[in-house]
Formats: structure tokens, sequence, C-alpha cells
DNA sequence: ATATAATTGTGAACTAAGTCACGACTTATT
DNA sequence: AATAAGTCGTGACTTAGTTCACAATTATAT
């Protein structure tokens, strides 16, 4: 834990993105991959990718590239693939069921153990082979699990997020429109999509059109 | 339309944030707010509040603060919230299913107009009184709506996206792993929610608490 | 009236992220 | 062996975003 403190955050978060493709590359066979490749594949400029990945060293080779194997084994390692994340989900609503059935572990090993609801009628159900308990069952079912994904409604947020924060959670993925508060060692990532579809919808109309005469990139092969 | 065309790309992203927060204040009856309040509750530095007013003009009065009824005015006005921005879903599957049975409109002043499948099951129901159509009809049915969903699988995308680009979509929430390649003048945002996911666990692995003689909040997204 | 407290708006400083461009090295070709 | 082509890693630079800190202004208390 904490070796590579130095790591920008705006370089961490493309790493499992990288994961995804070079574990795609490897799976089709290729033994090689430049960043410029790369650069098409995963839309990041390559001297981007050249400098993220130069954070964890020369991974590389000079006139060659990258090997993909190595490449793969070393993400593999820095992004701890090796142990499965356990992650608890709160709301089996509309999102939360939609979770659920997404298979978290093909290519990211990690697994939704357990869900929780507060209605009666989803407690005890199984969705996805994930059970689901009743909220209360909290204390006694979540054992040592360090991530929540928060799919209740904005208003249980808070309470939820104190609640879960005392029983040990570490992490929390927030789809709830309420911003949470919690104590500094805990992590929070909000996902806002009623605010994702609005910011795209206001950068179509304030931030139009680069003119269509240039050429567009080359797919990934 | 294209007014203020130099707003950081960082601000626009948090306008619809604020506008959500002021449109409750209002709701609540305040007349006024400070920066620190506002900052308090949306969890971004108050200087960065008053920078981000600030390029729209002086919107509030020193020593004063802002005034919520003239703020939620101005904000529905620039995020243009007086026209209902229509939008189409492509892929009612899980995740689709679920974006259909939200409201949008109801902060965003956003509509999901129709959605499209390509499974013979689904074509013909409606879901929260949105029709789904079979994805063949695209054509005919579209309209002259601009913005599109992506909820289908990620071997689908690329296609699809370059399909709708044909039909006129200028914008593309996109949820699918796969990293689309559109025509310059055409907006892409990017919500991979494993990515998300797993840059969560690996921020909590990796860039460990902060410890009591350091004020400072851990950054939130 | 006057003093005190609150609060904006912004120049300046700072921090973070992204890109350019090139030397060093690898591989392929002739 | 020599040459050409390809590619990394990184110092220097550029761009974007955040925060500090304070004069100016407004509101409130005495
Ligand atoms: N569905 C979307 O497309 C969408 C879009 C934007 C934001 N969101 C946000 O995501 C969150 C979930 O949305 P949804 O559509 O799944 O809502 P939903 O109403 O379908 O699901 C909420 C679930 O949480 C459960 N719940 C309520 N209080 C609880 C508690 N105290 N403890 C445990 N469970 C509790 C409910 O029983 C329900 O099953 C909401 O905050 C919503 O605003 C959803
Ligand atoms: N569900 C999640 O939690 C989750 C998490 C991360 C990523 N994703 C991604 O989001 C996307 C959707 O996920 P999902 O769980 O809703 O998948 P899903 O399989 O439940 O739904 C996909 C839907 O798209 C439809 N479809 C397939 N091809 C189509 C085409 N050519 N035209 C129109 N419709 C077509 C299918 O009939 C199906 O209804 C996927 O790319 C998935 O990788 C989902």
């Amino acid at each position: 834990m904490m070796e590579q403190n130095k790591i920008p955050q705006a370089t961490a978060k493309r790493l499992p993105l990288y994961y995804r493709f070079i574990n795609n590359l490897n799976h089709q066979g290729k033994k090689r991959v430049s960043s410029k490749e790369l650069s098409d594949a995963v839309k990041v400029d390559s001297a981007t990718i050249r400098r993220d990945f130069s954070y964890f060293g020369a991974l590389g080779k000079k006139g060659y590239g990258y090997n993909v194997e190595y490449l793969l084994e070393f993400f593999r390692k820095t992004l701890d693939q090796d142990e499965t994340t356990e992650v608890a989900l709160i709301g089996v609503g509309n999102l939360g069921t939609a979770f659920l059935h997404y298979n978290f572990m093909k290519n990211n090993n990690i697994a939704i153990k357990m869900a929780f609801d507060s209605n009666p009628e989803k407690v005890g159900t199984m969705v996805s082979d994930v059970p689901v308990y009743h909220i209360e069952e909290l204390e006694d079912r979540l054992g040592d699990i360090k991530v929540a994904i928060l799919t209740i409604p904005g208003s249980e947020a808070q309470p939820m997020a104190d609640h879960l924060v005392n029983r040990g959670v570490e992490g929390i993925l927030n789809f709830t429109p309420a911003r949470i508060t919690v104590p500094k060692h805990i992590r929070v990532h909000h996902i806002d999509l009623a605010v994702e579809l609005q910011a795209l919808v206001y950068f179509l109309k304030h931030y139009p059109l680069i003119t269509e005469d240039e050429e567009e990139e080359v797919p990934m092969d």
C-alpha cells in the first residue's frame, strides 16, 4: 500500500482503461504495441500514455514499443487484479438492479457480494446470484467489505453514508444527486447521471463546431 | 446561443450541479446565499464557485452574497431550461431500462422521447411512457433529435455511433466500454461504470489517508 | 454615525495536467 | 555494415484549473 504515492490522479483514472485494452490486445494474440496504437484505441494522446506509463518506470523499449504480456502482467499487479474486491450495493431499484445484472468480475475482478434494500418485497430475493438483505441487517452481514455502491434516493444518502462509514466502509460510489459529507479518510466518487446528461447538452449548445474539414483518427486494427 | 465561448470546461460541468442546488434553496424559501454556504452544499471550494460565477459577470453583491431568485433565473436561462431537450436511448437492456424509468424532466428538462432496440421482444413495448422502436426504424423515427444515450453492447457501439452521426446526432452519452471514433464536430461523453468502480478501488488502496495534521479534504471526483 | 462583520470579484500565485520535440535506442532493410 | 524507420522516455514548455488573499462594498450592531 502507498508505494507509488506520486502518480497523478488523472493518470490513476486512466489505468483501468489501459488495462482493459491491453487485455483485449493480449486476447487477440498481439505481442507488442506502441503508444500510438494504444492512443488510437483509447483516444488518449500518445505522449500522455508514455508519460502515464513512465510514472511506473521504463515499461517499454525504445524503438520497439511495449511488450503486451509484460504490460498486462504489470498492470494486473498494479491494479490488484489478483484479489477479488468485494463490494456491497445499497438500494435495489432501477439502477441498482442494472448493476447487479452486470458482471464486473470479467474485466475488473470486482464482485458485488450482497445487496441491501428497505423494501420488504425485495428482501430475500436473489438478483443474478446476489442476495438482497434488509438494510437493517447491514451490521450483521457486511463483514469487512470496504466499498459500497449507493443507489438509493438522494434523501437517504447522507444518513446511509454515515452508517456505512461507521460500519467500516472506506469507499463509496455515489449515484444519488446528494453530495455527501464524510470524514477525510473516506473516499467518495460521485456519478451524477442527470448532471452528465445536462452537461452534454450544455456543451452541445455552447461549445459548438470545430468545422469538419479535418480527417478522423484511424480505429484500432 | 454561443455567447460565452470562453467558459472553462471544468466550470461548465459544474453548472448543472449549481443549478440543482440553487433550485433546492429556492424551494426552501431561501432568499440569499453566500459562496461559502453553496460550497458546503456542493463540496466545491468557495473561491472556485465565485470564480465560476464571475465568468458570467458580477452575479452577486459584495458583503451580501447572491440573490437566490436572480441566480436561479440566470442559470435557468444559461442552461436553456426553458426548452425541453429531447433525447433518444439506444439499447433497452438493464441500464437502458433504468434510465427510461428515471424522470430527467424534473430537474433537468430533458426528456427521453423514444428508445430503440434490436430485440423483437422489446420492440413495440412502452417503458415509462417511452415507446420502444426497432433499431431499423431509426431513420424514420428519430426526427431532429440531437442527443443519444448509448446502452448497447460494446461491440455494437462503433457502427451504431456511425449510424447516429449520419442521422444527424451531435451528442452521444456512451455507456459502453468501447471508445468510439466520431467526426470532430460530434461530442461524445464516456461514462464507463466499470472503470469508475475500479478507479475507486485503486484510489482506496494506493492513495491512503491524509493524516490529522493535514486539514484538506480528499478530492471527491 | 461609526465601527464591525460579512462577502464578493479578481490579480497573482500556485498546482495539475497535457503536449512538443528530440536524444537514445531497437529493429528492419539493403 | 550501414542506413532508415520506428519508438520510448523525458526535459522543457504550454495550457487548464484552483486557491490565496485583499480591496471594495454591503449589512448589521451599538
Ligand atoms: N435511474 C436513473 O436513471 C437515475 C438517473 C440519475 C440519478 N439517479 C439516482 O440514483 C438513485 C437510484 O435511482 P433509482 O432509479 O434506482 O431509484 P429507485 O427508486 O428505483 O431505487 C431506490 C431503491 O432504494 C431503496 N431504498 C430506499 N430507501 C432505502 C434505505 N434507506 N435503505 C435501503 N434501501 C432503500 C428502495 O426500496 C428502492 O429499491 C437515486 O438517488 C436517483 O436520483 C438515477
Ligand atoms: N449494466 C451495468 O451495470 C453496466 C456496467 C458497466 C458497463 N455497462 C455497459 O453498458 C452497456 C449496456 O449494458 P446492459 O447491462 O444494459 O446490457 P444489456 O445486454 O442488458 O442491454 C443491451 C441491450 O441492447 C440491445 N441491443 C443489442 N444490439 C443492439 C443494436 N445493434 N441495436 C439496438 N439495440 C441493440 C439488446 O437487445 C439489449 O436490450 C454495455 O455496453 C455494458 O458493457 C453496463
